[in-house]
DNA sequence: TCTGGGGTCCTAGGACCC
DNA sequence: TCTGGGGTCCTAGGACCC
């Protein structure tokens, strides 16, 4: 048997992260099952290696957990903040370490091993900084694509909770030759979907789907899945993507507190977010879209989205705001016409507001009649300026001035009262490093 | 009572144009 | 009334990712 490829990539990988993130600061929860909840305290979104041993779900609504479970479990709401802030220190660490670092997602990097005289070591040495200067426990992968590359990491995942020695444990080199043990589902690229119908064929293992013919995949799977298994061969179908590229589009969506007869207030909201995510990218939105959905736990399967261009790219929260109270009217003029016949209502369980057609602010061309309105976008930059000094929600829109982040237990809601839609957060964690306000005291 | 949020890419089919 | 090929753009839907 030829010997391996050399690594070229490894998949840098935080452990449970959320919950590791909010290990770091709060002790109390080392060793003990920790849960991490989504929106409104709704979903657990990240579980502990012990939460997990209690037979806990990603994705598992609370109150479906039954109450002994209930009872050993610490909950906390997501803290995002917290978690970006963490992640950007990893990131940065990374980048001091190696040529080239791709920022995958909040808890994964890739970076660039090739031609190191120890690619392994390198990684040890990586993750070992990381438990030590940040507090994040990872995992680390490596392999000739980055495929191999993830791939190794749910192996190293997976070697290392059984291990003693779990430091070394923690990094995994895979090659075409040693994934036999990784379950065809938990190849980077096969989804639900495609496990599925892979298993149907008999295809159980990442080495089986290598083993297929490239032609079959092909046919049936598409191109996607072909690189996959190109991959999977240790044939490099991608590079690392150290630069970020641009935004096509750009969502700010949530579920309801609670079900909705006229969700315009909560859509406001979300528009002035995203507005501002626009603004901090430099970027301005040629068309805005809104849908809205029906609660189809309680049977309302109504669900309907508009999308309206604008005249010029915008980054005026005013223009767009503008835009969604039409695009909101009609989807409830849809709503109504829908049930008029049974004299019902639709209330609405969820919704969300899209940006697309993203361009950047500086390369727009000016246009005599249609904009950029100058005044208004210049308007808003002081809004951002006061909103980053104070914090979001100090200053707003009439139409749309309430607030929108984690509120916490005993704060006072600033803005307009009646924003009941937003679900409010039982367990949110201070934001450590983030707010002056909640930086840890010793004493 | 309470059921996550934010993205990308590919493909097929239709409209439209030459 | 019938008859063509080829290109582009757009959209909707489906698949995937974290």
């Amino acid at each position: 048997m030829p010997a391996p490829a050399p690594p070229r990539f490894a998949l840098i990988d935080g452990n449970a992260f959320y919950c590791s993130a909010e290990r770091v600061f709060d002790p109390s929860l080392r060793g003990v099952p920790v849960v991490v909840l989504g929106n409104g305290d709704g979903c657990c979104i990240a579980l502990s290696p012990e939460a997990k041993q209690l037979g806990l779900k990603i994705g598992t609504p609370i109150f479906q957990v039954p109450e002994p479970i209930r009872k050993q479990i610490h909950v906390r709401s997501a803290n995002f903040a917290l978690y970006g802030d963490l992640s950007a220190r990893i990131v940065s660490l990374l980048r001091e370490l190696f040529p080239r670092v791709e920022v995958y997602s909040i808890d994964e990097n890739f970076v660039d091993v090739e031609g190191l005289a120890d690619p392994f070591a390198a990684c040890l040495e990586a993750r070992e900084r990381i438990l030590r200067w940040i507090g994040i426990p990872c995992c680390v992968g490596l392999g000739a694509t980055r495929t191999l590359a993830k791939a190794g990491n749910k192996l190293a995942k997976d070697q290392s909770k059984r291990a003693v020695n779990a430091g070394q444990r923690a990094v995994f080199h895979a090659t075409p030759q040693n994934i036999e043990a990784l379950a065809v589902e938990d190849v980077w690229g096969v989804g639900r979907r495609f496990a599925a119908r892979l298993h149907a064929e008999g295809v159980k293992t990442a080495a089986d789907l290598a083993a297929l013919p490239a032609e079959q995949v092909r046919a049936r799977y598409g191109v996607v899945l072909a690189r996959t298994r190109m991959e999977l061969l240790g044939l490099p179908c991608s590079d690392l993507e150290p630069e970020e590229p641009d935004r096509q589009q750009l969502v700010v969506s949530r579920t309801f507190g609670r079900d909705l007869a006229d969700p315009s207030e909560a859509i406001g909201t979300f528009s002035t977010v995203a507005c501002e995510k626009l603004r901090k990218r430099g970027l301005a939105a040629g068309a805005v879209w809104v849908w809205l959905d029906g609660n189809p736990f309680k049977g309302e399967t109504f669900n309907a989205s508009r999308i309206m261009p604008l005249p010029f790219p915008t980054q005026d929260t005013s223009a767009v705001l503008r835009a969604v109270r039409v695009l909101v009217e009609r989807i409830q003029a849809q709503a109504g016409a829908s049930r008029r016949s049974s004299g019902g209502r639709v209330l609405f369980k969820r919704g969300g507001v899209g940006l697309t057609d993203l361009v950047g602010a500086e390369q727009r061309h000016a246009d005599l009649f249609a904009g950029p309105d100058s005044k208004a976008e210049r308007a808003m930059a002081v809004l951002d300026q006061i909103n980053s000094k104070w914090g979001r929600g100090t200053l707003g829109l009439g139409a749309a001035g309430w607030r929108v982040g984690g509120a916490r237990p005993g704060e006072p809601q600033r803005g307009a009262p009646n924003n009941r839609w937003r679900p409010t957060l039982k367990a949110l964690s201070p934001c450590y490093t983030t707010k002056w306000s909640d930086l840890l005291r010793v004493r």
